[in-house]
DNA sequence: AGAAATATGTTGACACTGTCTACAGAATCG
DNA sequence: CGATTCTGTAGACAGTGTCAACATATTTCT
């Protein structure tokens, strides 16, 4: 091995805590959310059952720590999608793909997007959930504004139609991923779906051209 | 007493499995979810830990039942705020007033209304709770068929607008009820939010001479 | 009517769960 | 070096869903 300073530092192992939300993360992914249980995932981890509890208050603060680590994939995705956008990509179009992002994060993880937006399993007081949902609902203001001053709804109250595009989205998200939506539309296409969403959405948009579902994906 | 046939006839004392229904449906109106437990649930009705599973095959079954009744209490209020609306309403302010009839459902029975949208709580094969949702659902998709052939969104595919509508009100039901919205929206009113939704979502109803959220309630 | 079968409740057991306390060894610090 | 804190284990406790055994009613059939 050589040695190189700065470089070949041998990575940390992890610590425990931080292991244990791995190891939830990977079993919500896998097998959903009733399988979240204290013993369950100290047991994947390879320790004793109260050994988590010397890293976490409870297992909902466990538990708030993941979804946390949900947001934060959540705010990373939506930067990705948004950022592949070409230079000249529209406000609006910027909006779309942040939506867009939304609904396949949910889809693509669902045990853990449950997860993110159940507060009764999720400790109210874990300053890292809320800190990072805050930050991806700020991403989303900071784009709905863009759209605001390029045109698009630009004299309604920012946070509120904010709040309303998030709902909307969050809608769509949550039905999908839940699978409810298969019952009474068994047929749709997710894309479709979220094209007739942002369709409507963005039906007011002075600078579209074409259908705000057409832009490129990353 | 009067002996007054066919009008006095003692009720028959409701059968134990609709007493559990009942009982459940009031605790989770005032603890919430995470208090729905069958022994607790047996012991507010009064009898043994064991009892309801003469009458349930689990406590998920019992579950989709009572979210079953919550289907068809919002089916009902559905058609109260709809009926309420005066003849010559508009198929548009049909939809719209269905729209503010679920949210308010959602936002008066928290509890309730998180159970009847949570898969991994509800026994997926209880016929009544598939029932009693598909049954709200066609009401909501007969209205979109009314305001589409009044010239709204008139080419697009009915089923799919329906879950598109469905998606948009449910999420602001959801995030409201959960109290979400609360944390990024902090002072923003129910009535305020709903009727931009409704806005963006009516933005191009030819039909329509004023904001969609003026009707008159019930 | 009487017997057999079914329905509906109780009780106790089992394997789980979250959380607490007591204990042990390691690491850290004064 | 001694004391303290950190981090893990092991056992206990109350609570959970579900099942089997048992006791009565109630209904059904002959």
């Amino acid at each position: 091995m050589v040695f190189a300073p700065g470089l070949s530092v041998p990575p940390a192992p992890p610590s425990l805590g931080q292991r244990l939300i791995d190891v939830t993360v990977e079993l919500v992914g896998r097998e959903g959310i009733e399988s979240l249980t204290l013993r369950r995932i100290a047991r994947r981890a390879g320790v004793s059952h109260g050994a988590p509890l010397r890293h976490f208050d409870s297992l909902s603060d466990l538990l708030a720590d993941v979804a946390a680590h949900g947001f934060r994939l959540l705010s990373a995705r939506i930067d990705d999608y948004t950022g592949a956008l070409s230079g000249d990509a529209t406000a609006s179009q910027r909006l779309g793909a942040a939506g867009r992002a939304y609904v396949r994060v949910a889809v693509e993880n669902p045990g853990l997007f449950a997860l993110m937006f159940r507060p009764d399993r999720l400790a109210h007081d874990n300053v890292l959930y809320r800190q990072d949902a805050d930050a991806a609902f700020e991403r989303l203001l900071r784009h709905v504004q863009s759209a605001q001053r390029a045109g698009w709804q630009a004299d309604r109250d920012t946070r509120l139609l904010a709040g309303i595009v998030w709902s909307s989205v969050h809608g769509l998200a949550t039905l999908w991923s839940q699978g409810t939506m298969q019952g009474p539309v068994p047929d749709a296409s997710l894309d479709d779906a979220l094209a007739l969403s942002l369709d409507l959405l963005m039906a007011s948009d002075p600078t579209r051209r074409t259908r705000p579902g057409d832009e490129p994906r990353p």
